[in-house]
DNA sequence: ATTTGTCGAGCAAAAGATAAAGGATAACAA
DNA sequence: TTGTTATCCTTTATCTTTTGCTCGACAAAT
């Protein structure tokens, strides 16, 4: 996937915006100017603003999808709980690794447009089986059926959650602040839950049957 | 804070549309289409668009900052635990009640600009300081101090997940959907979380520590 | 009769997009 | 070497639509 560097540099410049100011709060000329670029040129690599935002994000999800299911094969073999620890890692890590992407995505997906469900369709619907099965496969036999969702919900909350409090975040984190580190601790929280969730599976559900 | 219902209607309008195409996404036009009403009149309202956005912002602060001092003055002689529970309570159900609002500011928060960095000296800092102190209360003496900060955010994720991934969520809980319900069930997912916490805070510790 | 609210028309700026012309580069033939 | 051609990229200038907002007229209410 060897790309041009004039169409990363507009992708790279593009990427901060959106970021920073949303889709529709960054104009063609902003990206141009971010980038040292002409306006037409940006039009004439991805056709249009829109084609742009496809672009990239199309090679957003297809980069991470791609991840995980590396991470998937390369873990056949373990048991479910280690599947999904490796599972979360690489996550984690590639979302971290994509900071202001993956930022703006989640913000963007929660939009109503039909690029948004063309991209539920094709990716959000993939990623979405991957994690869930991933995760059943965990608490297979452990949790009633109706209680998995709520679950899994928390789970995937999780999963976005540096990256759409990313304000209170840096924050809090200051100081210690640095990519590997915030990766390393983050992903252990997450399977310090887990190991909760599988532990003590059967109380939570009597719990919330009331 | 009686309303005038011409104004209440455009707000209305502004807020389900703002929810779905967001801020920079909806054109007054629009609006004043939703609210069969004339442009005009919204700027004769609100002065400007952006007008009408702190307007509707503010309000939904105001009471929603109120809402969580009240929780706090009819606690005051519970534990601690009880008062995060009632507060935790409070908080949700304040949010699905404000259902688009809530969705489209959490979105919109994460944006840079003026008027996001002035809501959140006026009252994101507020809001935090009241869940924070009330969420280290419980923990007091059973968590290290650097290992707070990231259960505060965790317990913070949970409490906008629901309107973040509130596509995820619906496609979840369908069928059994409804705000009660969900508001009933929710709060208690968290609450339980919140007991494995203080149960476990010593273990978690140790296993960060690494 | 004065304040308050509503409306249609329209302006000026911004934004998305295009057209057309001009390099640069490489392949190829004279 | 030199000239021709084709392709890819960049730039300048321009077009069109959208958008935020105002103005002045008119109506309603107090």
């Amino acid at each position: 996937m060897k790309q041009n560097p004039s169409k990363q540099k507009v992708m790279k410049a593009a990427s901060s915006l959106f970021f920073l100011k949303g889709f529709h709060g960054t104009s063609v000329r902003d990206i141009a100017q971010k980038a040292n670029m002409n306006v037409s040129s940006i039009n004439y690599y991805f056709k249009s603003k829109q084609g742009l935002l496809e672009y990239t994000v199309t090679a957003y999800y297809e980069a991470y999808l791609k991840a995980l299911e590396k991470t998937l094969n390369e873990t056949e073999t373990l048991a479910p709980i280690e599947r999904l620890h490796a599972l979360i890692s690489t996550i984690i890590h590639y979302k971290q690794s994509n900071y202001q992407l993956t930022c703006f995505i989640q913000r963007e997906l929660s939009l109503d447009s039909v690029f948004v469900r063309e991209m539920a369709v094709t990716y959000l619907a993939k990623e979405n089986y991957i994690i869930r099965e991933t995760f059943y496969n965990v608490l297979e036999g452990r949790v009633k059926i109706d209680f998995k969702n709520y679950l899994l919900i928390q789970l995937k909350g999780m999963l976005v959650t540096p990256y759409i409090l990313h304000n209170d975040w840096k924050d809090q984190v200051i100081g210690e602040y640095s990519h590997q580190l915030f990766v390393k601790r983050y992903v252990r929280v997450i399977q310090q839950w887990l190991d909760f969730i599988i532990l003590n599976g059967m109380q939570t559900e009597k719990m919330l049957a009331q």
